[in-house]
Order: structure tokens, then C-alpha cells, then sequence
DNA sequence: CAATTTACGACAGATTCTGTCGGGAATGCC
DNA sequence: GGCATTCCCGACAGAATCTGTCGTAAATTG
């Protein structure tokens, strides 16, 4: 065989493949003589690729450590977003992916130019953020399951601890996954409910794919059903309650916070499920606005003491 | 230049450069003949190296894409916290960084392998994160420029907006930029007030760095730092009142809040600055506490209100 | 010091490379 | 359908590189 190209390129890839390679052995895999595999390692050289040599016993060539892994082409501000972004996890509830994110930030280091590292350590070294005490812990291995199972449009099985403690086990056709205020939801239809159904993922655990697949209803919008649906998620109240507030106003007040607004009369109906009645009493109250209670019938009675405790404070 | 392992590997180079290359193109570049380079085309194809060629108007070679990048070796977690890291940026107010974050998914699919696309491609059609609505918006490049100066030490200016609208030109020394409660702050030594001091990054513009460098406050702790300081960061009031709870339960309680608590008697004193008295009125009023005013005193008229409010919803 | 490995110039015969020429296929646009 | 543009390819003869052999040398290790 003479083929001075091929012979070239097979060095080269010998060379990468192997951490030393001596003269003979690469003479003998090329079926040439030593001098010729001397010249091949020369014509490298001379085309900057970066060979060394040793002489003597153990003598053999090497490519330049780290020769074999080409760099990633990020921007600055790509490599600080990555990094930034791995941080940022936190403030969803998932620190527990720290140990991912500290072996994608090492080896993002390693195939990136010096001045991008830079970048990276940067956000390693100044940057802080601060997750809310909202914020809860969800398991990393649930959401990826459940993500990929919403991707592959495969049902999945998990138990379920509700609101009050009881625990299900639940079979779901997942349509989709979705953060907000702190939680993480997975949306789907229940078939042990025979309903479209909201859990929170930090509430699941031996989230199960199963083999079963699903057609997914056609223009589902997960952001859209949550945003209707999150105000009246498992309470042991449902509030209901009207406030002299226009509906434009009471929306921009009161939706943010999964309060259901709509319009009644010259004022709002307000509806939303809550566990405790003196958070949303006093934010109510906080607005000074005229308010009509509809029900709970409790919630009356948390006015009646908040009346109290008010007139306490503002006595002494 | 008459050198066929240069020009083989030349054409190599340039097919990995280039999205797309014609063979005039390459024979310029070569100083070759036009059917000289249609033989190279020819050499690398039989030496498996897969350029793939298209004919007529707008023809060219290309590399199979994927080929001019060796994999990156990502675990699936960590492919996975990359992608979502990206989509959580939003939720630390850095929505701006969409163009970056599209850049780096795209440029991460390429070096990654069909398996880990597959997990980027999950993260980018399945899941979605929900900025809560105290979530401000901050520049991007502000951001950066501020983290730079931090780690190389070196002093930033910029036009500062205050809380009540005013707008100051400030000189600082940066120790620290830190996201919490849907803003970034940045701590660092004002010049221009001679005292350290908090600013929000989304009141900060036209921030540049100085070539003057200083030496950081040794043992500085950023969090512990603003954890102390968010409660009185610039507000229409100081509220300073006294609530009958332990101090450890109404740590739990406030101290998330940014409100300080300090033991007082069997009690707990609360600080903390506001520029609305209805809201933290109405939080006090929630833990169903005695609570004693001590400033300011709008605080008690504040109290009165809600005391009427409230009667008047107990009633009806 | 001996054995082992890399390093290199010179020479003549072997082999590849190159431009030119002529002919063809595929694609997109007017 | 015609035209422009791009890739595709065999044949030929002269230009250029490649190869093994030979002799000589440097560096390393035990």
C-alpha cells in the first residue's frame, strides 16, 4: 500500500487514540519502514499539530495532552448564562442537582477557551442567589421522569400524598410539567380518577413510566389550566367573597397571587381555596376596600378577631 | 505550494470551519485546479470522512453535521440541568438572556450525542417555569459587568436611581452581587456616600468599569451582609413594633420576610422598613398576636383602619 | 557501558499529484 | 424549456513527492 494521505491521517488518529506510540510499532502498523514513520511524524509537526517525542528506552511520541478535545464555541455571555442558569436552580427547588451541575460546569471548563473558564468562575466565584423560603424541594429524578415521560407521551404511575396527608397511588396520563410560585406541578388526566388532575411533584414519589402509551389533548395549555385551576388546588376552605374593587384593578391585585377574579356589579368576586384564613383575611383587609363575605362562614369569625386584635394595637 | 498532506488536511479544516464551501471556493484558497479539489473531495470521502456534496445553483460541500465536533461528555443529569438551568433564568429576572440561552442550547445539541439532544430537546418542549410577579427584570449586560468588576476587583460608576425617583451618578468598590426576592442587589463601598451600601441592580445604569482596583473587606459575607441589611433598605417608614411570640418561632415567621427580630422580654422586637404600612398591619394582625406599637405612629391610625374594615366584614 | 529509542541527510527508483480537455448530471430561476 | 451554476469523472503526460537503504548521531535507562 502507497498512500501518503491515508498514512497521515493514520498516524494522526493512531496518535489520538493511544497515550504513546514508539517508532516501530507505528512502522509496523503502516507496513512502511521506520525512516518513512520518522518523516510522517516531521510532515505533523511541520503542519503545527502537536507531537512530541522522547528518546531512549521508553522513548515513544505523544499528542500534546488535551490535543484531542477541540473547544466549544460559546460566546461570553453563553457560557455565562449556562453557568448562571445551573445556579438559578435553586431558586426552583432543586438544589438537589448540585452535584450535576458541578460535573457540567467541570467539564464545560475543560473544553472551553481560557477567557470563557473565566466566565464561568466568575459566576462561580461573585454570584449568589437566594431561593425564597417559598421555594420547596422537588426530586430531581421525578421531574426528569416525569418530563420524559411527557415527551414520549407514555402514562405513568406514582403515590400521591395529598394536601391532608392521605396517600394514593395514582395512574396518569402526564401532559405537562410547569414551576410556579415555588412548586412544581405535573398536569394530567387521572385514570384512577377519571379527571384532569394537578399534583405537585414534591407530593410524588416512585414516579413510574409505564409502557402504555397516550394521545395528548390537542391545543392543551398547561400554563393556561394552571392558572384557572391553582386558585381552588386542595384547601380545607374555598373563600369566596366579593370586594368593592373593580375587575381591572382586583386582577391586577389579586390573580398573581391564584385569587380568581370576576366581575360582580360595580365590584369583584373573589374565589380561591386557602388552609388558613387569616393570611388571606389580612390581605383582604389590606386593601381597605368595602368587603361581603359569601363563604366560609368562619371566615366572618376571623374578622371579628383580627376587629379585636386591630383595636389592641392601635390603642397602645 | 505543491504539498497534498497540507492540502488534505487544509480542506479537512476549512469543511469544519465553514457551514458550506464550493469547490472554487476551495480551489482558491488551495491555489489549485478546480478538478485538483473535486480529487481531495474524492480522497477524504474514501477515507470515510463524511463530506456530503449537493449540485446546481446554490451546491457546495458540507461535513455531516456533528462531525466537525467531538462529543462533550455529559452525564443525562447533567444535560438535563444545563437545559433547565437555562429556562431558570427567568425566574431570577434574566428573561433578556434568551437569545444567549437559544444560542448555547443549540451549540450544546451539536457536540452532544442523539441520547443527551434527546434531553435537551425534553427540558426545551415539555417544561415550563413561571416567574412570579415580584420578579423584576434586570439587564443582562449590567449584570455581567458588575460580576467582572467584582472579581477583578476593580471599581464601577454608574447612575443610580433611588426608591423615590432620584437619580445620583455613584462610584463603588463591589464586594458582591446577589439575587433574593426577585431582585439583584449589588453590595459593595460607595465613594460617593463614603459607607457601604445596597443597590438594586435594576435601578442601576450606564455601569462602567474603572481602571483603579481595590482590595475587598477581607472575610466579607455577602448573604449575612444583606440578610442584616434588606429589612431597612431605603422606605417611606421604620416600622419597629413588639409581638408577644417567642423570638425562635417568630424568627421562622418574619425572618423570610426580611423583617429583623431581636429577643425582648418574653417577646420578640420586629424591624424592618416599608413603604406601606396596610400590608405588614395586615401580617401582624395574621399570627393572632398581642402586638404593641412603638413607631411609627401612622402604624396604630393604620391599625384603626383595619379594625373598622374588619368589623364591618364580620358583620355582613 | 550496552541497549533502546528518536533524529536526520543523501540517493535513486517508485508512485502520486496536477492541469488540461472533454463530457455529463442536478438544481433553481426566468 | 433554456440558461447559469454547481458537483462529477476518465484520460494523458509532465511535475513532484514518497520510499527504502545506508550511515551517522543524540538522549535515556539500568
Amino acid at each position: 500500500m502507497y498512500d501518503p494521505i491515508l498514512r497521515a491521517l493514520t498516524v494522526l488518529e493512531i496518535l489520538q487514540a493511544r497515550e504513546a506510540v514508539t517508532g516501530a510499532e507505528l512502522a509496523e502498523r503502516l507496513e512502511v519502514d521506520l525512516r518513512t514513520v520518522q518523516r510522517y511524524i516531521v510532515r505533523l509537526k511541520d503542519l503545527k499539530i502537536p507531537v512530541e517525542s522522547s528518546r531512549g528506552v521508553g522513548g515513544a511520541y505523544r499528542l500534546r495532552p488535551g490535543y484531542r478535545l477541540p473547544p466549544l464555541l460559546l460566546t461570553n455571555e453563553e457560557a455565562f448564562a449556562l453557568s448562571l442558569g445551573l445556579r438559578a436552580l435553586r431558586q426552583v427547588g432543586l438544589a438537589a442537582f448540585a452535584p450535576a451541575t458541578q460535573g457540567a460546569l467541570e467539564k464545560l471548563g475543560r473544553v472551553l477557551p481560557a477567557a470563557l473558564r473565566e466566565s464561568l468562575r466568575t459566576v462561580e466565584d461573585v454570584v449568589a442567589i437566594e431561593p425564597g423560603p417559598w421555594v420547596v424541594s422537588t426530586s430531581v429524578d421525578c421531574l426528569m421522569r416525569a418530563a420524559t415521560a411527557i415527551r414520549k407521551a407514555r402514562r405513568v404511575r406514582f403515590r400521591y400524598r395529598s394536601h391532608d396527608g392521605g396517600i394514593s397511588r395514582r395512574q396518569v396520563e402526564p401532559w405537562a410539567a410547569l414551576h410556579a410560585d415555588g412548586r412544581w406541578y405535573l398536569i394530567g388526566y387521572c385514570l384512577t380518577r377519571k379527571a384532569p388532575r394537578t399534583f405537585r411533584l414534591d407530593r410524588v414519589t416512585e414516579l413510574e413510566l409505564c409502557a402504555e402509551r397516550f394521545r395528548r389533548p390537542a391545543d392543551f395549555d398547561a400554563r393556561q389550566y394552571l392558572a384557572e385551576r391553582l386558585p381552588f388546588i386542595q384547601s380545607d376552605y374555598q373563600v369566596d367573597v366579593w370586594i368593592d374593587m373593580p375587575v381591572e384593578e382586583a386582577e391586577r391585585n389579586f390573580a398573581p397571587w391564584r385569587i380568581a377574579t370576576e366581575p360582580d356589579g360595580d365590584g369583584t368576586r373573589l374565589r380561591c381555596g386557602r388552609d388558613r384564613l387569616e393570611m388571606i383575611a389580612a390581605m383582604l383587609l389590606s386593601m381597605g376596600r368595602r368587603i361581603v363575605v359569601h363563604s366560609p362562614a368562619e371566615l366572618r369569625e376571623t374578622f371579628r378577631q383580627l376587629a379585636g386584635q386591630a383595636m389592641e394595637a392601635a390603642r397602645e
